[in-house]
DNA sequence: ATTTTTTCTGTACCTTTGGTACAGTAGAGT
DNA sequence: ACTCTACTGTACCAAAGGTACAGAAAAAAT
């Protein structure tokens, strides 16, 4: 076989087991479950990662990865609507909200939370990688909101820090509402939410 | 022995579990575990709860008891405060806020949302609980918004329904934010800044 | 065409642990 | 002395994680 055949059963044990950790969390998912639903052996499993703490490092880096493809393509979208930066942050919101508009499911969770719910499982690298996720998260929207700000004036008592820290609390808090109510409809308002907060911020009106 | 010293054992294994179970989920806590930390054996455990599901029912209705409790007091000082419905809602968070603030540790965690994260372990009893939980909070704050709204005008475009529900979007977000940076900071200016936003929607300037 | 390497399958096995059941007991109240 | 509550102690079973390894099947290299 080839690379590209062990890299698709390597990407399809990695979906199973993202599909299935973010339904159960990750210690109530058995490897017997994974090798299930991927349609592979035990011995297949041990011979792409290394036990369950390999795959779930794998998992932790391929679920950063796509989201940060997600969250780049967005963006080279949203900054082709305008020149305003201001404006291309509004658009990618609202990009964003649409997106998970369209998911024909529940959204599925996010990895990152779900590993924090467990994290005492895990030793420091997956914690690391996590913490590097969310600090991913606050630079990309608070290089956005530095640039804003150095041409319009910020309201005041507003830290920029704690408002691009903002975007994860409400994706990962309107994640938690919409699968609770099974329903993205309330994923999608939080963001437009935090998205008309951000353009009051900015607001120059006294 | 009395019901006293049996209602305290209750609760040692309540405490014990919730603490543990917010640290390393579910699944990943042993009964072994949890019998070690309340100092009891497994045959007491079960003499108080139907099992692992049995212990997991108590401790989801204890946990939105506690929380009730909380902000129902610290609605009534809130409330004492002002007697604008605008100035006690406010209030209300700035005093929810500083109450994580001083949390000495790290926030532990809430446990509807890591349910949440491990729901299909579960059943409809506690996943109707959790949405019980999360549906309180949001009438608890809409009830608020509405009497608010009677008297001022609300910012156009903003649907009091979802800004409600931003208050646990924005609890649950900023907890894991703080669990991620091991820092309460994050959840306590989380919450502040969702005050600032309240106070926005509803400033009558054009 | 053959050899080699990669990519798995299948089986067998071990150890630990999670969850459950239940018989028995200690101690407080009556 | 009796009874009930509140446990303790022990025993048991299925399941999970992990390991080891023999070998097959497919592709790549030669």
């Amino acid at each position: 076989m080839n690379q590209k055949a062990s890299e698709s059963t390597k990407e399809r044990i990695l979906q199973a087991a993202e599909t299935l950790i973010l339904q159960s969390g990750f210690s109530a998912t058995s490897l017997d479950d994974i090798i299930q639903k991927a349609a592979i052996t035990k011995g297949g499993l041990f011979y792409h990662f290394e036990g369950k703490k390999g795959l779930a490092r794998g998992l932790i880096e391929r679920y950063l990865q796509q989201d940060q493809e997600l969250f780049d393509q967005l963006f080279v979208v949203a900054d082709q609507s305008s020149d305003d930066p201001l404006e291309q942050l509004l658009k990618f919101l609202e990009l964003f909200a649409e997106t998970i508009q369209q998911l024909e499911d529940t959204h599925p969770g996010c990895l990152v939370a779900g590993f924090t719910y467990e994290s005492h499982q895990f030793d420091d690298e997956i914690r690391g990688l996590i913490r590097q996720g969310v600090t991913s998260w606050r630079k990309m929207i608070l290089r956005r909101l530095n640039t804003i700000a150095s041409a319009r004036p910020v309201r005041p008592g507003v830290p920029l820090e704690q408002l691009a820290d903002m975007f994860t609390s409400i994706v990962e808090g309107g994640i938690i509402l919409s699968r609770v109510y099974a329903n993205n409809e309330a994923l999608y308002h939080q963001v437009l939410l935090y998205r008309d907060y951000i353009s009051l911020v900015y607001s120059s009106s006294p």
